[in-house]
DNA sequence: GATGCGTGGGC
DNA sequence: TGCCCAAGCAT
């Protein structure tokens, strides 16, 4: 009996203790609806569980299987995505309903390469989905795991570092090999790491490995991973404009289909250089709305991995009906398209301006 | 191999 | 508050 596998007994019995109720988790790992495990996987890419269990369910509601999933529109796809993030996610998810459909009889192939070609599919994903739908004991590292890993080797790299990503794809595919159940260890591994072995203070006393961690045994848990180096983030600066018409209707435009924010809706808005505000009749002209009254309505700012983006907001109300603009639309308060959190924040703050100028006169 | 892509919680 | 971070993937 090697330690590996007594390992993954005790990271079982842990898990089967601690175990956070989730909705994907509505039958034992390693027999779950590969369909199930493909949405809730792609949702949780770069995104905590408390976001992804706010939208899962009305995603699998309004989709419920490959069929239904490959047969919507986009646009719908991306409604039900809005304020997730990461809204290339949400296309190749539907491509990937699309693949499985026309390429493999409406199923999800068991094997692991087949896996990994699906849109949005790389080796985490294909490992979540091996192990999770069909109990077949493939690793899969995020940076979870990745961090549990360099912590119980007690090696002092950075988790984006080669050495590192190929020190915790090797150990993981050994301690996967080693348990009778590797759907559930895999999620066991992650939870693990999201919950005990978590980057800043660690709960070590609760964790079933610490007698076997090196870093537990000479206390270096706070040195590893060594802090990742990032690249400085770059200002932007946007001036947004809110046109309301006399019908309490705004105006809005589809963003290009790549790119931040890529194929969800906004305000009409140009990038501004500089501090100083532009002139409002020259930002109408430039964005080729018509004349009216602009009043600034304040700024906000979001912090995106390697962008600072500050959002000024410039609210007016046309006094008719909105005209036909080419590329824009005028939508209804109550049926807006998915847009951005950012730019939702951008139309709350218009319409507070305007309410408060609307009780003025 | 480096870069671009969102968001909100935690400390 | 300001910064760190998170269940990656595609190009």
């Amino acid at each position: 009996m090697n330690s590996d596998s007594a390992r993954g007994r005790a990271l079982l019995a842990w898990f089967q203790a601690a175990a956070r109720d989730l909705p994907w988790r509505t039958r034992p790992a390693g027999q779950r609806d590969p369909y199930h495990v493909l949405v809730s996987e792609l949702m949780l890419q770069q995104t905590q569980v408390s976001r992804v269990v706010e939208r899962y369910h009305a995603f699998i509601t309004r989709f419920p299987d490959f069929l239904a999933l490959a047969r919507a529109d986009v646009s719908d796809v991306l409604a039900l995505w809005a304020g997730l993030g990461y809204y290339r996610r949400a296309r190749l998810l539907h491509a990937a309903a699309i693949a499985i459909v026309s390429h493999h009889a409406g199923r999800m192939p068991r094997d692991i390469n087949a896996i990994r070609e699906l849109p949005g599919v790389g080796r985490y994903t294909a490992g979540a989905i091996a192990s999770m739908a069909f109990a077949l004991p493939e690793p899969l590292v995020d940076g979870n795991v990745t961090r549990v890993i360099l912590r119980l080797e007690g090696r002092e790299l950075a988790s984006d570092e080669p050495a590192a990503q190929a020190l915790a794809w090797r150990r993981a595919a050994e301690l996967v090999a080693a348990s009778d159940h590797p759907g559930a260890f895999n999620e066991a591994l992650m939870e693990l790491g999201a919950t005990v072995c978590t980057p800043a203070n660690p709960r070590c006393s609760a964790c079933p490995w610490s007698h076997t961690c090196a870093a537990f045994g000479n206390q270096s848990q706070s040195n590893i991973p060594r802090p990742k180096k990032r690249a400085a983030r770059q200002a932007l600066r946007l001036e947004c404009v809110v046109l309301l018409d006399a019908l309490g209707r705004v105006l809005l435009e589809p963003r290009p289909a790549t790119g931040l924010w890529a194929g969800l809706w906004h305000m009409p808005s140009t990038e501004s250089h500089g501090r100083a505000r532009p002139d409002p009749a020259d930002l109408l002209n430039s964005l080729a709305l018509p004349s009216t009254p602009l009043a600034p309505a304040g700024s906000v700012k979001r912090t995106l991995t390697h962008r600072d983006v500050s959002l000024r907001v410039w609210a007016g109300r046309l006094s008719v009906r909105g005209p036909k603009l080419p590329g824009r639309a005028w939508f209804e308060p109550h049926a807006l398209p998915a847009m951005s959190s950012a730019h939702a924040k951008v139309l709350e703050r218009a319409h507070h301006a305007l309410g408060a100028l609307h009780k003025q006169s």
